[in-house]
This record gives C-alpha cells, structure tokens and sequence, in this order.
DNA sequence: TTGTATGCGTTATCAC
DNA sequence: GTGATAACGCATACAA
C-alpha cells in the first residue's frame, strides 16, 4: 500500500508538506495541495493508522464492554454509542464480558494495550477493571451499572424507582403475593431491582416472604428454570416481576406450561420493553428504559472528557416508567 | 505509561532482550527472563499496540461490517464471530452499514486505514467495497451475502430453498393466496427469498400475482405498514411469508389491529427463530437460521485466510429449517 | 545469549 | 510556505 512519502515522490514534495496538505493545514501552497491531493488519490493512498496512532500518542477508538451483545437492552445501548462516536469520527470496538471479571478485564488490558482514548463500562461489579483503567489515565464512562468506587462518569438508569413503582402497581391491581425473579446476586442492576420490588412491598405494606424470589442469570434458560420452582412451590406467588426481557421469554414459558394466564391467574411485569411486548395476549407489562439514549449520553460523555472540555465527575439518571397493559391488570 | 526500554533500564538489560524476553523467544536466559519480567510486572507496563502494529505491519484487529445491530440475527452472527476471534486473541470492531451503501464504504475505508487483519462483510449489494478491499490486499469474507463478483469467501444460508419450503409448507396446510412481505430490493437475502417463495408458489402450481408481494426495510415499522395494504386490499392473501422477524413485529401488529387471528384467518410463517415466537398464541412458524454458526465460520475461515493456511475461495452453504408452529397450521 | 542499530509511516519542530 | 529531520515504541537483522 501507498505511503507518504510515494505520494511525496509523485507530488514532487517533501512528506512534510503532504502531510499538511492532507491534514488540511492552512499554511499551504494551494497549487502544491491540489497537487498532493492528485497524486494521493492516484495512489489510492490512505494514511498508516497505527503510524499516526504511534506518532500521536491517540487513537480514534471507543471500547464498549457490555456483557452480551444478544440482549437487546444492551444492543440498544450499542447503537446509541455507535451512532455518537461514529458521528465524531470514532470507531467502536465491542466487547461481551458475559459478565465474568476475568474476561472483563481481559479486554480492558487489550483496550489499554491498544491505547485506546476511552473505555464505556459496564461493569460486572467485581474485580478492579476500572480503577486499572484510570490508573492508566484512560477515561472511563460506567454505563447501566455504577462502578464500586464511583471514580468515574457515570449514566444510569434509576431502575430501583422503577421497580418499586412497577411493584406498586401490582400491588394497586389487587396482586398480594408478588414475587421476584432477578439476575445473580452481585450484578448491580439485579440487586437494585430486588431492592426497589422490596421498596414496593413496604410502600404497599405486604409482607416480603424471601420464599418469592428467585435469581438466574439475566437469560432466558435459567429464568425459565427458577420461574418453574418459584411457581410451583405452596402457596405460590399472584404476580411477579421479572428483571429482564430475555428472562421474561423464560417466565412467559413457565407460565404457558403451567397454563397460568397473565393478567388472569398472574400478574406480569417485566422491565425492557421488547418489540413483541404488545404481541402477546394479553400484551405484556413492561418497564421501559431509555437505552438507546443512555449509550448516546455516555459515548458523548466519554468524548468530551477525551477532548479535555470537562474534568468533573458526573452521574447522569435517567428514569424508567412503566408501560401498563393487560399481562398486569385484572379483567 | 511505561515504554519497553523503561523496563529495559530496571531490568539492567536492552531493550532487544526486553522484547525476546516478553515475546517467549526461546534464546534467551532463564535468570534474565525472570528479571525482566518481574520488572515488567512491577512497572504495570503493556506493550504499545499501535508501535507493535507499526512494526509488524499486522494487527490483531477484525472488522465486522452489519447493517444493524439491533437486529438479533446480526447480532447472533457478531456473537459466533466475537467467540472465535476473541479464542484466537483478535479484536472485533463493530460497524452499522444500515444497509447504505455509503456508509459501508466509509466503514471500509477505516478498516483499510486502521489496517484491519481482515474484514467480515455482509455487503448492501450496491457499492464495490469489498472489490476496494481485496484491491488493497485485505482479506475479506462474506456473511449471509455474496458479494457481487463473489471474488471472496463467503457463508450463506439457502435461504432461497428455505423459503421455497416455507411457502409450500402453507400451501400443503391449504392456504391458496400466499403473500410475501420481504425487504428492500437489491438486498441480496430479501430478493432470494422473494424468489423462494416463488419457486414454491410454482411448485404448488399456484398463481403469483404481484399484488401478493410487498417490499419495505427490514424492520418493523416499515413491515406494519406494508402488510396494512397488502391484507386490507380487495381479494387479500390468506397467508403470509415474512422475510425477518423485525418484519414480524409489524406484520403481526396489523394482523391483531385488523383482528386478524394467525392460523386461523391467516397463515403466518417469518424467518429467523425469535426467541419469543413459542410465547404467540399461536405460536409463530419460522425459519430457522443458523446465524451464530454463520458468524462463528466466517471468522474461523477469515483467520485461516489471514494466517495463509488457505488460499482458495470456498463458499459455504449453511442450511436452515422450517420450524412449524400453530400460525401456520389450520386447525 | 545479549546488545546495537535500524526502520516501520507518520507528524511536529525546527531551520530556511 | 517548504523541506530536512527527529521521535513515537517496538521487533528484528546483525554484530559481538
């Protein structure tokens, strides 16, 4: 492939001015820059990005570690980030953690071998992954979930409010024992939801029996599993909310197999609004949350702490809400 | 952060030692070895990528070119393509084509920038991106497209047999009116399975007006739209073939909007294996495809391709399968 | 086995 | 306004 200095040699300058010309520098001979300009794109000449990474010291490049690409909330997220960097002429390399600390940090320490300018985070909640990162003076932005120690940008959502309200609500259309299915103990987001579903109870004043809830990872697999013992145990739960939409799909199977009836023999809340919410009969209950926008904050969070504008910490809250429909309202 | 030849000077060596010794080149020292990486240790250092990628003119960096990340057929594919390149110690770089041709190209262009070890591509169909590529030396493989020349290689689900099977499945449950609702022109998976669906009408010896056939994106507000006039127009199909299951949401929203109830009124099979088409009631006929396989072979053969263990074009087939369900089967 | 020296392709600093 | 040149950090050819 062409380098600078063919693109010199054809042009009949010095590799100084083409890299000037190139780089739109002003101090330029207009003539000599139409000349460069010909000759590199004669060449088909493109610039060595890890020469001008080196040579720099930065990279135009974002890591997102999320921990699975096939859920749809963190997809969502994916989008909102890729939009932002894309527009500011960033790339986006993306990352599953599966929610394990090692992997997490495996791909830190790729993200901090390759210089990487910022790093979004969503953080499995152990292991020390981000403070490796700012001790490497590489920003970080923690997306969803908030980091142990809070030393960085943050946006989230406030999905302990949101599940305490979606509990409420079970609770105002006459639900009395409302379970819980959750994600695994530790995972920030799964302990504020059960934190805000025990918020619920107290506000509504029913018992919070542990013998209604339930956790599996945020797939549909083991909530399908744990809906199954938390549905068939005595005196089983009236309702229940459930952490995810992928865990959702599992719950709903359970359900169907045990020819329990949403919204008739139980009440369904889950949070992600999924395009088939509305296809199920009755349509299901959901709490929505605003992804897309969270990862467009954070990219754009990120990218202004790179560029220096901004040097204190934030925490951004978005907030959920509920979208009520028939898997959680008696006939 | 620490260079090489700073833990070169707290080992007490050179750097050239320094490198052997991190690199595991068997000449060197044991006792020397040890110190250096106890020093390299010490000093938290990490090799700098872009410096390594310049030297060795080679990256440890995939491309992975999609139209959509949100859309869960993409993103299984991305996720059997992370799984092996993470396995072989590559990155995956994540780039939305939405189906433009010229964001495509501009993705290309970074990945030829960035010097991207290779570039898994599901191509728009317009654009001579991936000519551009191999131009430029860079391996390319094609993902549930061919690319125009099919100068590459290339992983493929027979989609047109599969929908070819699909629409004579409904012709065998007695459906006579079977439309189709696929995606954009052009699109090379959304013409093949208009063309699928064809053959099979042919093959039940069934006319094929073309007032059964809509196009839209392959989403599903466009797919809502679209099946609102195919099904509300005089002499209406009685079922359905819908090209993904974005495009399902839609369809499936007019069909409950006209009180259109599948497997009674109308035949409704999709493609892709949604994990929530068992929770429709009926459950959702669809086709399966072989996504996550698709993406995990398609970076197992762009590895090959990189690491010159194989320099013949190979295409490969991946089959799908009809998976029937009750929106299909009249009762 | 180890060290010295060179070059990868680019940008920035300096002279001119 | 332009050109020569140094430096970014690393891996390797070559010398010792």
């Amino acid at each position: 492939m062409a380098t600078i200095s063919d693109v010199a040699t054809r042009a009949g300058v010095s590799t100084a001015t083409v890299s000037r010309a190139l780089n739109g520098k002003s101090t330029v001979d207009p003539a000599l820059a139409a000349r460069v300009l010909a000759a590199a794109a004669e060449l088909g000449y493109r610039p060595n990005g890890p020469a001008r990474n080196l040579r720099k010291q930065e990279t135009a490049v974002l890591a997102l570690i999320i921990s699975d690409v096939e859920n749809p909330f963190f997809t969502a997220i994916a989008r909102g980030v890729e939009d932002v960097a894309h527009a500011a002429g960033y790339s986006v390399v993306l990352c599953n953690s599966d929610d394990e600390p090692d992997k997490e940090r495996e791909y830190v320490d790729v993200a901090l071998q390759e210089r990487v300018a910022g790093v979004l985070l969503s953080p499995t909640g152990r292991g020390d992954s981000a403070e490796l990162l700012s001790r490497n003076n590489t920003p970080v932005v923690a997306v969803d979930r908030p980091l142990p120690n809070s030393a960085a940008d943050t946006v989230l959502v406030d999905t302990r409010l949101a599940a305490k309200e979606a509990t409420l609500h079970l609770a105002e259309q006459g639900y009395r024992r409302i379970g819980c299915l959750t994600g695994p103990s530790g995972v920030l987001t799964a302990d504020d939801r059960l934190a805000g579903y025990r918020d619920g109870l107290r506000a509504a004043k029913l018992p919070a029996p542990t013998a209604l809830v339930r956790r599996s990872e945020f797939k549909a697999p083991g909530a399908k599993q744990a809906a199954r013992t938390l549905l068939t145990q005595d005196d089983p739960p009236d309702a229940v909310l459930v952490a995810n939409s992928m865990m959702a799909v599992g719950v709903l199977e359970t359900c169907t197999e045990l020819g329990l009836r949403p919204g008739r023999d139980i009440g369904v809340v889950a949070f992600d609004d999924a395009p088939w919410a509305t296809l199920l009969d009755p349509p299901l209950t959901v709490v929505a949350q605003p992804a897309y926008d969270m990862g467009a904050i954070a990219a754009q969070l990120l990218l202004d702490r790179i560029s220096g504008e901004r040097t204190d910490m934030t925490t951004t809250t978005l907030s959920a809400h509920l979208v009520t429909r028939g898997s959680s309202t008696r006939p």
